[in-house]
DNA sequence: ATAGTGCTTCAAGTAAACTTTAAGTCAAGA
DNA sequence: TCTTGACTTAAAGTTTACTTGAAGCACTAT
C-alpha cells in the first residue's frame, strides 16, 4: 500500500491534475487525504480511478458514474439499482458497438469511392457516380 | 424530386427544427431556398443530411464534417485530403469498436459480480470479494 | 375580426466536463 | 536568503452542439 502525489496519479492514469481535482470536487474521488497542503492518493484511489475510466471510456456520463459509486456506499440497500445501472450500461455499449458497425460500412464505402474517384482523376476519366459504383440505394 | 418543409425534414431525419437551422447557419446545409419566408428542402438536402448523420453517429465532430463537405465542393483539388479524412475516420471507428469491446468485458463482469452479491445478500451470506470471484488482477 | 398554426430571425442561454488563471503555500537547493 | 518547483484554492472561462425565448409575418378556420 503506497501513497502517490497528484503528479504520479496523473501519470499513471492519464488524467490531468485539474481533472483529478475536479473529480474530487464533485465527489467522484473521496477521502483524499492532505499531508500538509498536499494531496495523497492511495492504491484504493487508483483502483477507483480505473473503475471511473472504464465507465468513462464507454461513455457513461459522470452523473451516472457518481450514482454508481453512491449506490456502492450502501450495497445492501441499493443492490437492485446497481444491477439495473450496470445492466443498462452493458446494453447501451452493445447497442453502440452495433451502431458503429453499421455506419462503419458506410464510411468504408466512402473510402472505396474516393479512391476510385482519385484513380479517375489521375487518368483524366470522368468521375463515376456513387450510384454507378454501389448501385441505387 | 419533391420539396419538403422544415417539419417534414425534421420528422424524416429526427433532427429538430433548431438543429436544422443551426446546420444551415454554420454552412453544413447549403442552398436552402426560401419560398416566401419559408425554407424548402429537397431530396438533395435529405441525402446530405443522411451523410451528416452517418458521420455524426460515428462521433466525427461537426467541424470535421464541415471540412469534409468543403472538400467535396472541389473534389479535384482535395481528393487527397478527403481520402485522408475518411480513412482516418474509418480507423477511429475501428479503434472505438475495439475499445468498447474491451471495456464491455469489464462491465459484464460487474453485472455478474453484483448478481452474485445480490444472491449472497438474499441468503444472508457474506458478500464475496471481487478478487474471490474473478481472481487477482 | 380574431385566433391559431407554422413558420421566420436574432440573440442569449444551456449542459457536460473539464481548463485556465490568479494568487498563494511550502520545502529543498544554490 | 532567495529562488525554483510542486503543490494549493476559488472563481471564471472554454468548447461543442445545440436549445430557448422574444417578437413578428402569413395564411387558414371560425
Amino acid at each position: 500500500m503506497s501513497n502517490y502525489s497528484i503528479s504520479e496519479v496523473s501519470k499513471k492514469t492519464g488524467l490531468s491534475h485539474s481533472a483529478l481535482r475536479y473529480y474530487e470536487e464533485i465527489g467522484l474521488l473521496t477521502n483524499v487525504e492532505h499531508e500538509g497542503n498536499k494531496r495523497i492518493y492511495t492504491d484504493e484511489h487508483l483502483r477507483r480511478i480505473d473503475g471511473i475510466l472504464c465507465f468513462k471510456r464507454t461513455n457513461l456520463p459522470i452523473n451516472k458514474i457518481l450514482e454508481f459509486y453512491s449506490y456502492e456506499e450502501n450495497l445492501e440497500q441499493n443492490i437492485e439499482d446497481i444491477i439495473h445501472l450496470v445492466e443498462n450500461h452493458e446494453q447501451s455499449i452493445i447497442q453502440e458497438i452495433d451502431t458503429l458497425h453499421h455506419y462503419l460500412e458506410h464510411i468504408s464505402d466512402k473510402v472505396k469511392y474516393y479512391k476510385i474517384v482519385k484513380e479517375a482523376l489521375e487518368q483524366k476519366l470522368p468521375i463515376p457516380d456513387w450510384d454507378k459504383v454501389f448501385g441505387e440505394k
